[in-house]
DNA sequence: TATTGTTATACTCTATAACTATA
DNA sequence: TATAGTTATAGAGTATAACAATA
């Protein structure tokens, strides 16, 4: 099992993490879908949850873009699961509050991501997995802890006016 | 180092391949950009020179749809890096034929790609990267293998006249 | 002046449909 | 009829700009 092959086809890292996580990806919505979540409601939710929180921060724990945390709440409000609360302190900012039916739904979605994770994982001999996930654990803090700095993709401004 | 926590977060397995995936990504788009390629060009061009292929074939390969391969066997033709050639024997295929400066233009593009894989393996000892590698392959193979269906992504048909 | 949240919209990416020419 | 390749463009996702209210 170990190199019977010749110089072949170095181990192509990019296309199996490409892979895992697009399927994984589609795997996790799916599932999330059944109870009308996604991923970042799930998110959201749990981390509302946890602490008074407002958008800007939920956003910043999420990596979303606050327009993007905009849509997300707007989806949660509309499903009943959160609401935008006044924050005492600051005006400008909006506290997330989970409602009762957010904190069950909450509830269930971390069930159904644990449930998700655990059957990926199992296809794994346990102390391979073990291994597995500090490795990924070790790339994540690692070398591959930030995205390099992308000049390429600059976004035009838009025109005024039009 | 090992459990002095709680409970605690279970492993997130989605944070883990989303987080590394796109890291590796970025950092592979960036390393490729430096001789004017994307990892689309360079997928084509490697297989394009294993063997006469057509467009269809080469998208089937590299998983991108056929009308994503027109626009990138156009910017190849465009650096001079490969040329679409008749096949001989179905008149409607097209054979893309690697230049002698898209042959060097590709292997320049392996060395980075196996530069930016070394560079992110190297982040792990080298007993765990063995299995670290075994076991993305195993989860490529095995449960998350296929995506699963969804059902969701229906794309309405586009209205005829607009 | 800077920041929170909002709206509107532009940009990128990708896939669908429709088409031509072949098979 | 089905397939290879092309074109045009729709749709999804996301980020940018500008703005109002507040710090």
């Amino acid at each position: 099992m170990t190199a019977m092959v010749p110089t072949r086809t170095e181990p192509d890292l990019s296309f199996l993490l490409d892979r895992t996580g697009h399927v994984l990806r589609t795997r996790m919505s799916a599932a999330l879908a059944e109870i009308g979540l996604t991923a970042r409601m799930h998110c959201v939710l749990v981390h509302a949850l946890e602490e008074e929180r407002t958008q800007i921060q939920l956003a910043e724990i999420g990596d979303m873009d606050k327009t993007t945390m905009v849509v997300t709440v707007d989806a949660l409000e509309e499903a009943g699961l959160a609401e935008r609360r006044p924050s005492s302190t600051d005006r400008r900012a909006r506290i997330i509050a989970v409602t009762e039916e957010g904190a069950r739904a909450a509830k269930r979605s971390q069930e159904i991501v644990d449930r998700v994770h655990a059957e990926a994982l199992a296809a794994l001999p346990g102390d391979e997995r073990e291994v597995f996930l500090r490795a990924l654990n070790r790339l994540v803090t690692g070398h591959l802890a930030d995205p390099v700095e992308s000049p390429q993709q600059v976004r035009r401004a838009r025109q005024r006016g039009k």
